[in-house]
DNA sequence: ATGGTTGCCAAGCAA
């Protein structure tokens, strides 16, 4: 049975709940992976999601700031809410969805910090604690016994020159820089994970899933970065089927600057 | 070079 996943950075679940169950009911993913939900476990819109169809939430939130879930139709076990770098800030969850007779699929939903604006570890704490947090995941996932597994999320680095509008002039700007694109690979290569974006749509052309809120033109400009991911062990890179890049939920009304990302498996 | 916008939550920070 195909597994659709979907990762979606929606800068806020609950200002943006009904966009989010139109997403669910036009494309009818298995699984979606929410990040920068930005609200309380307690005030999560846990009802909205089952009357559409999801009744299945695993939640790593926090007031105001960062926050994911994952939304299933499938049952799930939370595997792990991992905290990095000796902090709070809720970046993490990890679920293990049961895909009916196949073996299970395990997701890891993650939201990468920025980093600030400027791209000195020294002048700027929040850079310096985005690469430590990038060593600590890479770390962590380059275990090399893991099968049927996926990392989703908004990693907030783009990493190949066609994954930014302008890879020249974005190579000072935080989410393109040498040392995060470089820390991002190596991770990825060390624990053997198959870009799945890439492996579906070709290296040589551009591809983008954020477009910021500061362009008032953002598609006539079109000066996007790919800052979302999905990533999958070989296993299950293998037996990927379809990706979308559903570049059109930057045009609904009041939008995320990021969109849905959704691929199929097996 | 600068400022451009949005969300949370009710000022200024984070992105």
């Amino acid at each position: 049975m195909p597994l659709k996943i979907a990762t979606w950075n929606i800068n806020s679940v609950r200002l943006r709940i009904n966009s989010v169950c139109e997403f669910l009911q036009a494309h009818k993913p298995d699984v979606l992976c929410l990040q920068e939900t930005k609200c309380a476990d307690a005030h999560f819109p846990r009802n909205a999601f089952a009357e559409a169809g999801y009744p299945h939430l695993a939640i790593h939130g926090q007031k105001a700031y960062h926050g994911v879930a994952v939304a299933s139709r499938l049952p799930m076990d939370v595997i792990d809410r991992k905290l990095f770098c000796d902090r709070e800030d809720a970046r993490h969850i990890s679920v293990s969805v049961n895909n009916g007779s196949a073996a299970p699929v395990d997701i890891h939903n993650f939201y990468v910090p920025a980093g600030g604006d400027i791209p000195d570890s020294e002048k700027n704490w929040k850079f310096a604690h985005k690469l430590a947090f990038i060593d600590e995941m890479g770390d962590w996932l380059a275990k090399p016994e893991r099968k049927r597994s996926l990392i989703v999320g908004d990693l907030n680095i783009a990493p190949l020159e066609t994954d930014v509008w302008s890879h020249k002039q974005l190579l000072k700007v935080v989410s393109h820089t040498p040392v995060e694109t470089e820390s991002l690979e190596r991770i990825r290569k060390a624990g053997r994970w198959v870009d799945v974006m890439r492996a579906m749509i070709p290296p040589e052309e551009k591809l983008f899933t954020w477009w910021s809120y500061r362009s008032p033109n953002w598609e006539a400009s079109d000066r996007g970065r790919r800052l979302d991911h999905i990533w999958a062990t070989p296993d299950l890179a293998e037996t990927a089927k379809a990706l979308t890049v559903l570049k059109q939920a930057r045009n609904w009304e009041k939008p995320s600057d990021h969109v849905p990302v959704i691929a199929t498996f097996g």
